[in-house]
DNA sequence: TCTGGGGTCCTAGGACCC
DNA sequence: TCTGGGGTCCTAGGACCC
């Protein structure tokens, strides 16, 4: 069997962590970063039972000293960049999976900096001395085996699972460690006396079937028995684009879905013209005030990436969701996703290939016409803000339970 | 515990083509 | 006019991940 050689890297407790190193005050306390809602929480804070997503009000009911800071977003990005360029420094064969987060497989490179687990040392120790956090790597033959390990030793922790030692590791540990056992799967499992993955994998697949599938028990099932045929992908591109917005609790009418379908168009096509992208499916998404929500999608003959054109289609959408739910009345949020991504330069609209104007009616602005108008507005952004021009809408006011640069920092590189 | 924002992948049925 | 089977694309929904 090949040797173990697969790094799982995770900085702890990211965002909080980062707090705590620029303001020493802040050290051994439990803080979360945001406000409204919690974006990270501190190790402290967790102890309290602090979550990432939670509301603000919650998270001060559970830990009454929990202190709110505002955030360093862009500090963020730096530090994660960082960090993740130290990992590369031994090996090319990188794979970043979010912005505190990457696999890396150093099989061929043991020659010049040794076995795997001196590597790991070596990264744990400069990403401490370099970038003053605490980054914990777990080191194991695949990808699901790494990322587990990671996730045991935290925090400030270094595991290496050799190959003789993977099921005896694995199968002590509860089911919902596993990459694919969320909530919902995970109480399936729960419900049917399964609580640890050694237990999953001594399970009959055929008894499963009928509570998780067919294709998620064959999967469940490699994993369980460390059969995670998943290699290092360098340089994944983007399938998809989108935005959405939380809108509290509002009326289910023109007046609000029509200027927010137009902001998230409005961000969704700025991103993909400054990347020369346009997508053919847009997929717009409904959430009625109860959560219960509805998607619907349309495949175009050409693809979008003008802003007008991508609102226009999206207000069809939903339209037809309100023609099949003329009983709701209001709605919780609104979301645009644009896939089928394929490139898209200005040279080519200049020439006429596209950008939706099949779908148009007759008479209206050509895509080519509006591409251009659009670049314009980016390139004025890119000189004063984002903010600098644009949308303006009122009903957009004071809405905001996320910062813009939170926002971007989840947007995955297109 | 009443829940933010950006993504990926899977499933299943139906349309359509050969 | 009725019939088979495989492949691909589209659409809607859902689970999951960070």
């Amino acid at each position: 069997m090949e040797p173990a050689t697969i790094l799982h890297a995770d900085l702890d407790a990211f965002y909080a962590s980062v707090e705590q190193l620029f303001d020493p005050a802040l050290r051994g306390k439990p803080i979360a970063v945001g406000g409204g809602v919690v974006l990270a929480a501190s190790y402290e804070a967790k102890a309290f039972g602090v979550r990432g997503g939670m509301g603000g009000r919650q998270a001060r009911e559970l830990c009454p000293d929990l202190i709110f800071v505002p955030g360093h977003f862009k500090d963020y990005q730096r530090l994660g960049d960082a960090a993740i360029a130290i990992l590369s420094d031994y090996t090319p064969l990188v794979e970043r999976i979010s912005i505190d987060e990457a696999f890396a497989d150093v099989a061929g490179t043991a020659h010049l900096f040794g076995p795997p687990e001196a590597v790991a040392r070596l990264v744990r120790q400069r990403v401490r001395d370099e970038i003053g956090l605490a980054i914990s790597i777990g080191v194991a033959r695949t990808k699901h085996l790494a990322k587990i390990a990671s996730q045991v030793t935290k925090p400030d922790g270094l595991v290496v699972v050799p190959p003789e030692n993977e099921v005896t590791f694995l199968h002590d540990l509860p089911v919902d460690l596993m990459w694919g056992v969320g909530p919902v799967t995970g109480r399936k499992l729960n419900e049917a006396g399964i609580r640890t993955i050694g237990q999953l994998a001594a399970m009959p697949g055929k008894s499963l079937e009928s509570l998780v599938g067919v294709a998620a028990v064959q999967k469940l099932a490699a994993l369980a028995w460390n059969r995670d045929p998943r290699v290092i992908a360098t340089g994944q591109r983007a399938r998809s684009v989108g935005a959405q917005s939380a809108l509290g609790k509002q009326a289910f009418a023109a007046v609000v879905v029509r200027p927010t379908l137009r902001h998230l168009a409005d961000r969704i096509c700025s991103r993909m013209r400054a990347k020369e992208l346009a997508g053919r499916t847009v997929t717009a998404r409904v959430r009625f005030a109860d959560m219960r929500a509805v998607t619907r999608s349309i495949t175009l003959g050409a693809p979008v990436a003008a802003t007008a054109i991508l609102t226009e289609v999206a207000e069809e959408l939903v339209e037809t969701v309100k023609r099949d739910h003329r009983q709701e009345r209001w709605i919780s949020l609104l979301a645009i996703s644009v896939s089928h991504l394929e490139p898209q330069s200005g040279l080519q609209l200049e020439f006429g290939l596209g950008l939706g104007d099949e779908h148009r009616r007759p008479g209206a602005p050509k895509g080519a016409a509006r591409w251009q108008a659009d670049r314009a507005m980016d390139r004025v952004r890119g000189r004063f803000g984002w903010e600098a021009i644009g949308f303006g809408d009122v009903v957009l006011e004071g809405r905001k339970s996320v910062p813009d640069a939170f926002r971007e920092l989840a947007e995955k590189d297109l």
